[in-house]
DNA sequence: GAATAGATTGTCT
DNA sequence: GACAATCTATTCT
């Protein structure tokens, strides 16, 4: 199913941002009530805005897959502590920051990673930040002569495909980074709106091998057959 | 299209 | 010192 893509004045309409109440639910039910919801950031640069279409629920202090398994709390983690609606950012692979919305009480360390967005306001801008990123880590590029490669001329002749499906990739583009760690979902620069959604589906969670028997829990929500997914889901159920 | 290696850095054992 | 909720480019098929 193709939805009709929504708008910026839709998409930026202040009677669609959802209140703070919204994240105050288990984490696997938010980590679906996130599918279809857009996701909106104000910065200096500009705004840009996507359409969630990839989630999943981490829950610690059992979940061995969550950064807060075993109830780890130190500087990393501490923001998985703070509450529903709280913003977790962590680096990863020493490359990539992803994305995280907190979802239990005060000192419930669950919370829902953000894995691919449908770009749908400041196109421009998610591609400038992407292309700065892809070219700074082309390895041997010198400061004066970078030119983009060939994946990322391919992906961009092709579609807008790559500036958000995947976690790292969103917050490239979206301009989600450190400075963002531990604050509060709701304010004038970065929050949430109501949007649309088709079908979801559920997979088990992408990249935790090491978690035993948690990796096989289909935490993992996707709307179906949406072209920006991260990578194409197994379905069960 | 699938598999693989390398980048790069904060965090924990 | 190991390694991670990833991304990219290369090297295959």
């Amino acid at each position: 199913m193709t939805l009709e893509r929504m708008t910026a004045d839709v998409v930026l309409d202040p009677a669609r941002r959802v209140d703070p109440t919204f994240f105050a639910r288990p984490v696997v039910s938010l980590a679906r009530a996130l599918v279809g919801t857009l996701l909106i950031h104000r910065s200096d640069a500009g705004i840009t805005a996507g359409r969630i279409v990839e989630t999943e629920a981490y829950r610690g202090p059992r979940d061995l897959a969550a950064h807060s398994r075993g109830g780890l709390r130190t500087q990393r983690t501490e923001a998985m502590f703070g509450g529903a609606g709280t913003v977790y950012m962590f680096l990863l692979y020493g490359t990539s920051w992803a994305f995280n919305i907190v979802a239990g009480e005060i000192g419930e360390p669950h919370a829902v990673l953000v894995r691919a967005l449908e770009p749908l306001v400041g196109l421009e801008l998610m591609s400038e930040r992407r292309r700065a990123n892809t070219m700074l880590r082309r390895p041997n590029a010198s400061m004066e002569a970078r030119e983009p490669g060939p994946r990322a001329i391919r992906a961009s002749a092709k579609n807008a495909w790559s500036l958000t499906n995947g976690p790292g990739k969103l917050c490239q583009a979206m301009g989600l980074d450190r400075t963002h760690y531990g604050a509060t979902l709701g304010g004038p620069n970065l929050y949430l709106a109501h949007g649309t959604v088709g079908r979801i589906g559920r997979s088990p969670r992408i990249n935790i091998d090491y978690a035993g028997d948690w990796a096989q829990k289909p935490w993992r929500f996707v709307e179906l057959g949406n072209p920006w997914l991260s990578v194409k889901p197994r379905i069960r159920r």
